[in-house]
DNA sequence: TTCGTTGCAAAAGTTTTGCAACTTT
DNA sequence: AAAGTTGCAAAACTTTTGCAACGAA
């Protein structure tokens, strides 16, 4: 996970000069906030993987990946989450009642379908979409700082476990 | 607000046929539900203006305009914003905290410029867009039900303000 | 009369916060 | 030592729900 600051780091696409640690520490000490053992294991843990997950998720996997010394209470983890995206290592969205969080830092824009039946969140990138944005937010004299699009649907998996389920004679 | 129904109604731009009390008693009566005084007190609240309103919003002007006879309690709030969503009357997104409803019965398909100083919300059209999430769901064998595009940024009067505020010298 | 509806208050679910004890610098 | 951080429990918020009284069909 941790290498030779020297070396260039690559999450998914992007390649980024420091791993998402070093660039939170640097946001902290900017902030004059403290490196913990805490904000350690978390950001760790968050970037051990790439998926999308919640807070509450993210408490649970922390419990019972450290039970011991350094656990995170669910507090922290809350405070904790804020700063990075503060930081810009994470992208928060609302998907359902519970705030959703994903890698920013080291990862290419991008944006989702979301199947209605499964809850999975499928990545794609667009141009054009960018292209787009620039061209509305033109219009109306609007500053862009950012866009989010979700479209939603039902994915390959839930349809075909639809057409297993219902007979084709139902469907007439 | 409400016409003969073998007139056609305009809300914004798409003509439709029946009022939104008319279109919604149709949902009610094909559910077994009932027509209440509640119910068209809100539906008629909630169309005569073309706003982004949350639930707590509604709750107060409905109990500012009837305080006597036919107030709206808390709970029947919730309960029919959910049954207008699902009757298509109206659409939901959650923009922050709060869930934020929108007309979408007698209204075009649109998206949103959302301006993160004032909270405004500007809508748009795009066709392109429509093409576009077309063409991705393709790639993934995706079947589209919708979609949800939010550029968010500043809007022009905010930028503005910030002019005034900020002196061309302190840019540099 | 039957069965859906309402209002209330309590409950639920997620996120935030006050505070004393504890760590980092 | 000074100042930020943590965990806990309580609080804050939005939304949902059980239930008895009420109202529409």
């Amino acid at each position: 996970m941790i290498q030779d600051s020297h070396t260039d780091f690559s999450l998914g696409e992007v390649r980024v000069s420091m791993t998402p640690q070093e660039r939170f520490d640097e946001y902290l000490q900017s902030k004059g906030k403290r490196t913990t053992s805490q904000r350690r294991v978390l950001v760790d843990h968050v970037f051990s993987r790439h998926e999308h997950f919640d807070a509450d998720e993210l408490i649970d996997q922390l419990n019972r990946k450290a039970r011991g010394a350094d656990r995170v209470s669910r507090a922290t983890v809350y405070r904790a989450l804020d700063e990075l995206v503060e930081a810009g290592l994470l992208r928060k969205m609302s998907l359902g009642s519970r705030s959703v969080y994903e890698h920013d830092y080291g990862y290419p824009q991008h944006d989702h379908l979301h199947c209605t039946e499964c809850d999975e969140l499928i990545e794609f990138r667009s141009d054009e979409l960018l292209a787009l944005r620039e061209a509305v937010a033109r219009g109306y004299g609007f500053r862009v700082t950012g866009h989010r699009l979700t479209i939603s649907g039902v994915c390959r998996a839930c349809a075909e476990k639809r057409h297993r389920k219902i007979s084709p004679l139902d469907l007439i």
